[in-house]
DNA sequence: GCGCACTACGTACGTCGTACGTAACTAGGA
DNA sequence: TCCTAGTTACGTACGACGTACGTAGTGCGC
């Protein structure tokens, strides 16, 4: 396509191939791709142009033929690995299931690629693969009652429930890859801190509740238990039983990143 | 202080003035001031050393003198705004009561400040007033059964519901402002894409919700609805009615951003 | 087979965070 | 009392960044 004009545009309305001119040397696929492997390497701040050409091995400003700003790199990272998910040709029939399932590989998902959380909103919540996403997650819910409305705010909650949940998990660990000197001593200072802080004895409840998490923190059961709360709540709303199983999910293999919520 | 070697180092242990040498010019809450400013103005992306500096009409390398790092800075801005919790001296008694107050006190501070949610993460979660809110949040809770971790759960919960809700409350909001072109120029663009992948008939669940949501969309109420439903999913576990009222809150008048989390 | 739309790439501009050198200042120890 | 060491202030400079723009080469549609 031509020079892009300051013209707004929307990246999957844009013809993969044009009809004239010389066949382009990479699709787009392998741009999002060599952005990803980027970012899963050396975080999502090491996603420049100029990284992601040499990962290619082009030019930083070739780029521009495939994709008209930064911006537009994003939506395709995320759309990529949005296409990690496997989804299901057709619901269980067991809801709770079905959405533990999903809700477990979004996480999986966003533990292979760290950086998702930064990048999830409704902004690109539209993409190809998250649409794909949003209408399996809302069929999942296909027996039940109430409207689509609330359905896909059922929907919303659980997406959001797993980026503040994942985000939380990575936050520190994200952090610690940009930091100018090893992450221990970062870490020492801190709980240094955070230890002379607490002995002042102002903050006692807090105190006691970081000294019973004493050890490694069961990050996977405070998920399942949130996520299990979350559908709970849902239940008497939407009625429905779910089938015989109660809550157990199939296990998170694989999977990535829709992101829901109603942005009509 | 001296000329900063690579050492890390936790702002809140940072002497406010040295023993010797000339006055500083400016507080560390005059600098964090400026900062917040500047990114309620201009998004986050406006905040920079030079933009900061330039606010409170000093030289760009003189901040340094201040804050270490811009990530400092940052560190800052959250404990700033985390400040603006109207916190009672005492809980009422009734938690659930106390937890809506608080949650709709973070949502709308996180309106006031729309870039917060952008920094919202354990990192952050233990500045002073990070920590008052914490312990506050903690007392609320004080009368019911369950290990203080479990209590921590909730609050951190709570905290990760609001960020989520409002991270995508804001986030075409805060995409609008860094655009090269007028928003209603990409919202026209990004609809017309949409309607025209809805009208592909592919997803037919989708878009019978987003037709459904036709019309102003009722965030207010979407929160209130989804922070019921995470209270009540507690009431059980924890045990303790509340004392009389329900789930009514005292409405939201000023409040900022604590992230909780345990981070031991 | 000619022309035009497209790809490719280098150069260049304005921005960023911040390392570093230098000058002015102020409190503690002599 | 004065000296000096530690601190503040500020300018310059460097290597990144996103990307506007010019130019050269390529291959499809007429």
């Amino acid at each position: 396509m031509a020079r892009r004009p300051a013209e707004p545009e929307v990246i999957w309305d844009r013809p993969q191939r044009a009809t004239r001119g010389p066949r382009p040397a990479y699709t787009r696929a392998d741009i999002a791709a060599a952005a990803v492997r980027i970012a899963d390497e050396g975080g999502l701040d090491a996603v420049t142009m100029r990284h992601v050409a040499a990962e290619l091995g082009c030019a930083t400003m070739s780029l521009y033929n495939y994709v008209p700003r930064k911006e537009d790199l994003y939506e395709l990272m995320v759309d990529l690995v949005g296409g990690e998910y496997a989804l299901p040709d057709k619901p269980s029939g067991h809801w709770r299931a079905d959405l533990t399932d999903l809700a477990r590989q979004a996480r999986a998902m966003m533990h292979r690629h760290p950086w998702v959380p930064r990048l999830m909103s409704p902004v690109y919540g539209f993409s190809p693969n998250a649409l794909a996403y949003l209408e399996y997650a809302l069929s999942c819910l296909d027996g039940l009652e109430g409207t689509y409305g609330a359905k896909l705010e059922l929907v919303a909650m659980v997406n959001g429930l797993v980026t503040a949940y994942v985000a939380n998990e990575l936050a520190t660990a994200e952090r610690d890859r940009s930091l100018p000197w090893p992450p221990e001593r970062e870490h020492a200072v801190r709980s240094a801190y955070l230890g002379r802080a607490l002995a002042s004895g102002r903050y006692p409840r807090l105190a006691a509740s970081l000294v019973e998490n004493e050890g490694p923190i069961d990050l996977d059961g405070a998920f399942d238990r949130a996520l299990e709360r979350l559908l709970n709540s849902f239940e008497k709303t939407l009625g429905g039983t779910d089938g015989p199983g109660g809550s157990e999910g199939t296990g998170g293999s694989d999977g990535s990143g829709g992101s829901g919520g109603a942005g009509a």
